[in-house]
DNA sequence: CTGTTAGCGCTTTCAA
DNA sequence: TTGAAAGCGCTAACAG
């Protein structure tokens, strides 16, 4: 006595071979049928589509990978889920994937590390048939490892060891130099930035070099490391804003270490913006809340996302060129953190 | 001519007959020992181990599910990213996972829902081997039909639809009466309740009008309904402080809730906790935020996630009882957004 | 204790 | 056009 796997209310999955029978072709001619190949009469077309949908048949992507098609999934790699930047990002890429049926499987590193586990390998487990990184994990190694086997695209951070990968990132120079400006325009001098990590960090200080140094402010420059998370944005500011030469704006690396550098800013008994001006970078959800009414740089989160999902796609689809750079502009969102310089 | 499988620079990833030529034995023999079967001699074993390592070899997850032994993934389902309340629970779901070897897969519901996908199916087709749905999705219709063939447990939310699921959740009657009572030590007489969604929202509202009564200010209760998130919260905490007897006291249904309630009350001119107190409710690293520093109930969310990592692990592992329900203590985290009454 | 054999559900030649 | 057969990498049942 054999199961019974026609019936829909039947406890196993209908495979293939079920729908086959029941349509009354050849397993074959099913998976043409649903690989969409031509060369199928419209009559079997149908009969076999007609089996799948009386019988809910969801093809067995494992099995379907296992014979060498992928598994339809893309590895996402944040660093930390705390940061709000990735949501929109998530949303970019979400996005991208729909109509490609890919399903972003999200991963994240600072939680595995946390328990020791290289969040890279678990996406290799799960034979994902690519990875998007975002932002900067620490698990950079692995990458350029992982590269030759598994094609890589970088989103929100640059190559740091020069992998063979597709990066899409904002024009952090622009941003910074932006709100550096914004500050400037509304009659700041002394304008503090608060430096995060890695190349973004560079650059977005770098940006912010250009703008004082175009308003002749050169020799008030003051860079200081903060990170990239709320608690050493803090400290950052609290630095910066003991100092004997105390800044009236100040450009964060991010919102994170910009709400730090709010909360510094209140501890000393400064007010915001009539004592200092703060302006965040990535326009965040947390900018937006109505308490923080964060002024902060518009990153094109959705569209960096969005493209890095494309890159992902076009490398599964075979694409085999070089390492692409996207560049997404960014505009400073001025809201209440940020006024003029008091006199 | 045949690819050279043996060697670790070669491109193939090497596969478990690899390892058998390599250690000189059969490949089931290998498969014992991957598996850490009993009845394997020493010295075979160790040629076995001595073969992986030096080739690199990781088992095949696709090959090993399809062969019957599950992905060793579990679907997380998030029903939005935003609320940083998923942040902790992931890491306690995470360390659970852990030892077990087992990988957490996210998926954003409201993302999905926005490109309009199913995530449970998202979560099917990746053939993870359990799911844990984390809070109210809006895809709990899914939910039921899936549980006959996919353990399923629910974290934070309850069987909305009698699910055979195990369930793990904060005691929100005893949470939601802590932060009303919290209020009322602090003289506050005038509390009102900012409702959130389905059955949590529901059991909230009781152990804040358990409060109420108890300490004899039954006429004062003002519940509206408030969503769960910040716009939201924002409305309905801007209908409740407009009210002709405008409470003192705001317990909100979650900290996204509260910080709307936040915003409104700074637009209507009320300072916070001078005017207006306000607790929130999961404790998420938002309430935590300097400027922000917002009274607020602390959930167990660490442990709610790992909890209902274990019921699914223990389901994996063939656990077939009936739906058990965990229940993780709560208290209040007072901050700054909570103060005496004003006179 | 060890090796052989037969699938898991699908894709992919290759004949018919 | 269609169908049969082989095989992806692994596990499991069985015989040596």
């Amino acid at each position: 006595m054999t199961v019974d796997r026609s019936s829909p209310g039947s406890r196993r999955a209908p495979t293939i071979r079920d729908v086959a029978q029941r349509a009354g072709v050849s397993k074959s001619l099913v998976s043409m049928v649903l690989r969409s190949e031509p060369g199928v009469s419209p009559e079997r077309r149908t009969a076999v589509l007609q089996a799948v949908s009386q019988l809910g048949y969801e093809p067995n992507r494992l099995a379907r990978a296992l014979a060498g098609n992928g598994t339809g999934a893309v590895g996402i790699l944040i660093n930390d889920l705390r940061n709000p930047w990735y949501v929109e990002l998530l949303d970019g890429i979400s996005t991208a994937f729909e109509p490609a049926g890919v399903a972003p499987l999200i991963v994240d590193s600072a939680t595995n590390q946390r328990v020791g586990r290289s969040s890279i390998q678990i996406l290799m487990r799960q034979r994902v048939d690519a990875i998007i990184a975002l932002g900067t994990s620490g698990e950079e190694a692995g990458l350029t490892t992982l590269s030759a086997r598994t094609p890589v695209v970088l989103a929100g951070t640059y190559d740091p060891a020069s992998i063979d990968a597709d990066v899409v990132v904002g024009d952090d120079v622009a941003g910074a130099r932006l709100a550096t400006e914004h500050l400037i325009a509304l009659g700041h001098r002394r304008i503090a930035y608060l430096r995060g990590p890695e190349l973004v960090g560079e650059l977005r200080e770098q940006g912010y070099r250009e703008a004082i140094t175009d308003a002749g402010l050169v020799d008030m420059i003051v860079a200081d490391e903060a990170g990239a998370m709320e608690e050493s944005g803090y400290a950052s500011a609290r630095r910066v804003l003991e100092a004997i030469v105390r800044p009236t704006g100040i450009v964060a690396y991010n919102d994170l270490t910009a709400i730090g550098a709010l909360s510094a800013a209140q501890d000393l008994g400064l007010s915001c913006p009539d004592d200092v001006s703060v302006v965040g970078y990535d326009d965040t959800y947390i900018a937006g809340i109505g308490r923080l009414s964060l002024s902060s740089v518009r990153n094109g989160t959705f569209d960096i996302g969005a493209m890095a999902a494309t890159f992902a796609l076009e490398r599964i689809g075979g694409f085999d060129g070089t390492g692409r750079l996207h560049r997404v502009p960014s505009s400073v969102v001025a809201r209440r953190t940020s006024g003029p310089a008091p006199l």
